[in-house]
DNA sequence: CGGTGATGTAAAGAAAAGTAGACATGGTGT
DNA sequence: ACACCATGTCTACTTTTCTTTACATCACCG
Protein backbone atom coordinates (compact mmCIF):
# COMPACT_ATOMS: atom_id res chain seq x y z
CA UNK A 1 0.00 0.00 0.00
CA UNK A 2 1.96 2.80 -1.30
CA UNK A 3 1.18 6.27 0.41
CA UNK A 4 -0.73 8.81 -1.62
CA UNK A 5 0.64 11.99 -2.67
CA UNK A 6 -2.53 13.87 -1.58
CA UNK A 7 -2.86 15.70 2.05
CA UNK A 8 -5.89 17.08 3.67
CA UNK A 9 -6.88 19.13 6.06
CA UNK A 10 -9.65 17.04 7.44
CA UNK A 11 -8.95 16.88 11.02
CA UNK A 12 -8.30 20.74 11.03
CA UNK A 13 -12.19 20.67 9.24
CA UNK A 14 -13.85 18.90 11.52
CA UNK A 15 -12.81 21.17 14.63
CA UNK A 16 -13.29 24.20 12.79
CA UNK A 17 -16.82 22.63 12.23
CA UNK A 18 -18.31 21.62 16.06
CA UNK A 19 -16.11 19.03 16.71
CA UNK A 20 -17.13 16.90 14.26
CA UNK A 21 -16.23 13.79 15.07
CA UNK A 22 -14.69 10.86 12.45
CA UNK A 23 -17.85 8.57 12.97
CA UNK A 24 -20.05 11.77 12.50
CA UNK A 25 -18.53 12.63 8.91
CA UNK A 26 -18.24 8.98 7.86
CA UNK A 27 -22.05 9.09 8.44
CA UNK A 28 -22.76 12.34 6.68
CA UNK A 29 -20.68 11.24 3.86
CA UNK A 30 -21.75 7.52 3.38
CA UNK A 31 -18.45 6.05 3.94
CA UNK A 32 -17.50 3.93 7.06
CA UNK A 33 -15.23 5.48 9.89
CA UNK A 34 -12.35 3.22 8.81
CA UNK A 35 -12.29 5.05 5.46
CA UNK A 36 -12.37 8.25 7.07
CA UNK A 37 -9.50 7.70 9.76
CA UNK A 38 -7.38 6.25 6.53
CA UNK A 39 -7.99 9.08 4.38
CA UNK A 40 -7.11 11.83 7.63
CA UNK A 41 -3.93 9.96 7.74
CA UNK A 42 -3.37 10.25 4.17
CA UNK A 43 -2.98 6.04 3.98
CA UNK A 44 -4.48 6.34 0.35
CA UNK A 45 -5.80 8.79 -1.47
CA UNK A 46 -10.06 8.72 -1.97
CA UNK A 47 -12.14 8.51 -4.66
CA UNK A 48 -12.44 11.79 -6.38
CA UNK A 49 -16.75 11.46 -5.54
CA UNK A 50 -15.48 11.09 -1.72
CA UNK A 51 -13.31 14.14 -1.99
CA UNK A 52 -16.23 16.04 -3.33
CA UNK A 53 -18.64 14.51 -0.71
CA UNK A 54 -16.16 15.98 1.72
CA UNK A 55 -15.48 18.90 0.26
CA UNK A 56 -19.72 19.69 0.22
CA UNK A 57 -19.75 18.58 4.14
CA UNK A 58 -17.33 21.40 5.05
CA UNK A 59 -18.99 23.51 2.81
CA UNK A 60 -15.80 24.83 1.31
CA UNK A 61 -14.02 24.29 -2.47
CA UNK A 62 -12.48 21.11 -3.23
CA UNK A 63 -9.10 22.54 -2.96
CA UNK A 64 -9.64 23.40 0.80
CA UNK A 65 -9.49 20.54 1.92
CA UNK A 66 -6.83 18.26 -0.70
CA UNK A 67 -3.69 19.62 -1.78
CA UNK A 68 -1.48 17.83 -4.25
CA UNK A 69 1.85 18.57 -4.21
CA UNK A 70 4.25 19.57 -7.45
CA UNK A 71 5.15 16.61 -9.99
CA UNK A 72 8.27 15.28 -8.29
CA UNK A 73 8.43 11.10 -9.14
CA UNK B 1 -20.27 -1.06 -12.39
CA UNK B 2 -22.38 1.95 -11.18
CA UNK B 3 -21.76 4.81 -13.39
CA UNK B 4 -20.34 7.96 -11.35
CA UNK B 5 -21.79 11.09 -10.51
CA UNK B 6 -18.90 13.13 -11.62
CA UNK B 7 -19.03 15.21 -14.87
CA UNK B 8 -16.11 16.07 -16.87
CA UNK B 9 -14.98 18.52 -19.78
CA UNK B 10 -12.23 16.27 -20.82
CA UNK B 11 -12.82 15.89 -24.39
CA UNK B 12 -13.47 19.82 -24.73
CA UNK B 13 -10.05 20.25 -22.62
CA UNK B 14 -8.11 18.12 -25.11
CA UNK B 15 -9.52 20.35 -28.26
CA UNK B 16 -8.78 23.10 -26.82
CA UNK B 17 -5.08 22.20 -25.58
CA UNK B 18 -4.10 21.61 -29.48
CA UNK B 19 -5.84 18.83 -30.37
CA UNK B 20 -4.34 16.43 -27.65
CA UNK B 21 -5.12 13.10 -27.99
CA UNK B 22 -6.27 10.53 -25.59
CA UNK B 23 -2.84 8.86 -25.89
CA UNK B 24 -0.91 11.53 -25.20
CA UNK B 25 -2.94 12.83 -22.22
CA UNK B 26 -2.38 9.10 -20.71
CA UNK B 27 1.28 9.05 -20.93
CA UNK B 28 1.31 12.98 -19.95
CA UNK B 29 -0.50 12.00 -16.77
CA UNK B 30 1.28 8.19 -16.48
CA UNK B 31 -1.85 6.28 -17.44
CA UNK B 32 -3.25 3.91 -19.86
CA UNK B 33 -5.21 5.31 -22.93
CA UNK B 34 -8.27 2.72 -21.72
CA UNK B 35 -8.04 4.71 -18.59
CA UNK B 36 -8.32 8.19 -20.10
CA UNK B 37 -11.52 6.42 -22.08
CA UNK B 38 -13.33 5.24 -19.15
CA UNK B 39 -12.77 8.77 -16.99
CA UNK B 40 -13.81 10.59 -20.25
CA UNK B 41 -16.58 9.22 -20.57
CA UNK B 42 -17.75 9.23 -16.93
CA UNK B 43 -17.82 4.98 -16.54
CA UNK B 44 -16.43 5.52 -13.17
CA UNK B 45 -14.86 8.24 -11.05
CA UNK B 46 -11.05 8.50 -11.36
CA UNK B 47 -8.67 8.53 -7.90
CA UNK B 48 -8.17 11.84 -6.49
CA UNK B 49 -4.37 11.55 -7.27
CA UNK B 50 -5.40 11.18 -11.05
CA UNK B 51 -7.77 14.09 -10.91
CA UNK B 52 -5.59 16.45 -10.08
CA UNK B 53 -2.50 15.02 -12.44
CA UNK B 54 -5.24 15.50 -15.42
CA UNK B 55 -5.85 19.33 -14.24
CA UNK B 56 -2.69 20.01 -13.60
CA UNK B 57 -1.54 18.97 -17.03
CA UNK B 58 -4.54 20.94 -18.28
CA UNK B 59 -3.39 24.03 -16.35
CA UNK B 60 -6.74 24.40 -15.12
CA UNK B 61 -8.04 24.42 -11.08
CA UNK B 62 -9.76 20.67 -10.53
CA UNK B 63 -13.22 22.04 -10.46
CA UNK B 64 -12.58 23.45 -14.15
CA UNK B 65 -12.52 19.40 -14.70
CA UNK B 66 -14.62 17.64 -12.70
CA UNK B 67 -18.35 18.56 -11.88
CA UNK B 68 -20.24 17.01 -9.13
CA UNK B 69 -24.17 17.66 -8.83
CA UNK B 70 -26.60 18.50 -6.04
CA UNK B 71 -26.79 15.59 -3.51
CA UNK B 72 -29.58 13.59 -4.50
CA UNK B 73 -29.56 10.34 -3.33
C1' DC C 1 -7.42 0.07 -52.70
C1' DG C 2 -3.99 -0.41 -48.60
C1' DG C 3 -2.05 1.88 -44.61
C1' DT C 4 -2.03 4.67 -40.56
C1' DG C 5 -3.77 7.12 -36.57
C1' DA C 6 -7.53 8.21 -33.30
C1' DT C 7 -11.24 6.26 -30.92
C1' DG C 8 -13.96 2.54 -28.92
C1' DT C 9 -15.13 -2.20 -26.88
C1' DA C 10 -14.34 -6.31 -24.31
C1' DA C 11 -12.36 -9.57 -21.01
C1' DA C 12 -9.06 -11.15 -17.51
C1' DG C 13 -6.45 -9.89 -13.84
C1' DA C 14 -3.67 -6.81 -10.65
C1' DA C 15 -3.86 -3.10 -7.54
C1' DA C 16 -5.94 0.21 -4.73
C1' DA C 17 -10.02 1.77 -2.24
C1' DG C 18 -13.59 0.78 0.88
C1' DT C 19 -16.24 -2.45 4.36
C1' DA C 20 -17.04 -5.06 8.61
C1' DG C 21 -15.89 -6.57 13.06
C1' DA C 22 -13.00 -7.21 16.89
C1' DC C 23 -10.06 -5.12 20.05
C1' DA C 24 -6.75 -1.52 22.35
C1' DT C 25 -5.82 3.09 24.37
C1' DG C 26 -6.40 7.55 26.36
C1' DG C 27 -9.44 11.04 28.17
C1' DT C 28 -13.42 12.43 30.77
C1' DG C 29 -16.94 12.05 33.94
C1' DT C 30 -19.50 9.70 37.92
C1' DA D 1 -12.99 1.79 39.94
C1' DC D 2 -16.21 1.85 36.21
C1' DA D 3 -18.55 3.31 32.09
C1' DC D 4 -18.37 5.96 27.95
C1' DC D 5 -16.58 7.94 23.83
C1' DA D 6 -13.30 9.24 20.26
C1' DT D 7 -9.50 7.54 18.07
C1' DG D 8 -6.65 4.05 16.18
C1' DT D 9 -4.90 -0.84 14.74
C1' DC D 10 -5.37 -5.22 12.66
C1' DT D 11 -7.16 -8.82 9.62
C1' DA D 12 -9.99 -10.49 6.18
C1' DC D 13 -13.14 -9.53 2.72
C1' DT D 14 -15.70 -7.07 -1.30
C1' DT D 15 -15.87 -3.51 -4.73
C1' DT D 16 -13.97 -0.23 -7.77
C1' DT D 17 -10.22 1.48 -10.30
C1' DC D 18 -6.57 0.57 -13.45
C1' DT D 19 -3.70 -2.40 -16.61
C1' DT D 20 -2.78 -5.46 -20.41
C1' DT D 21 -3.92 -7.42 -24.58
C1' DA D 22 -6.45 -7.91 -28.49
C1' DC D 23 -9.54 -6.50 -31.89
C1' DA D 24 -13.20 -3.27 -34.45
C1' DT D 25 -14.52 1.04 -36.63
C1' DC D 26 -14.06 5.34 -38.83
C1' DA D 27 -11.68 9.14 -41.17
C1' DC D 28 -8.01 10.57 -43.81
C1' DC D 29 -4.15 10.19 -46.99
C1' DG D 30 -1.05 8.00 -50.44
Amino acid sequence: MKPTRVTNTIRSLRFAHGEMTQAELAERVGVTRQTVIAIEQGRYSPSLEMAFQIARVFGVPLDDVFQYPETEE
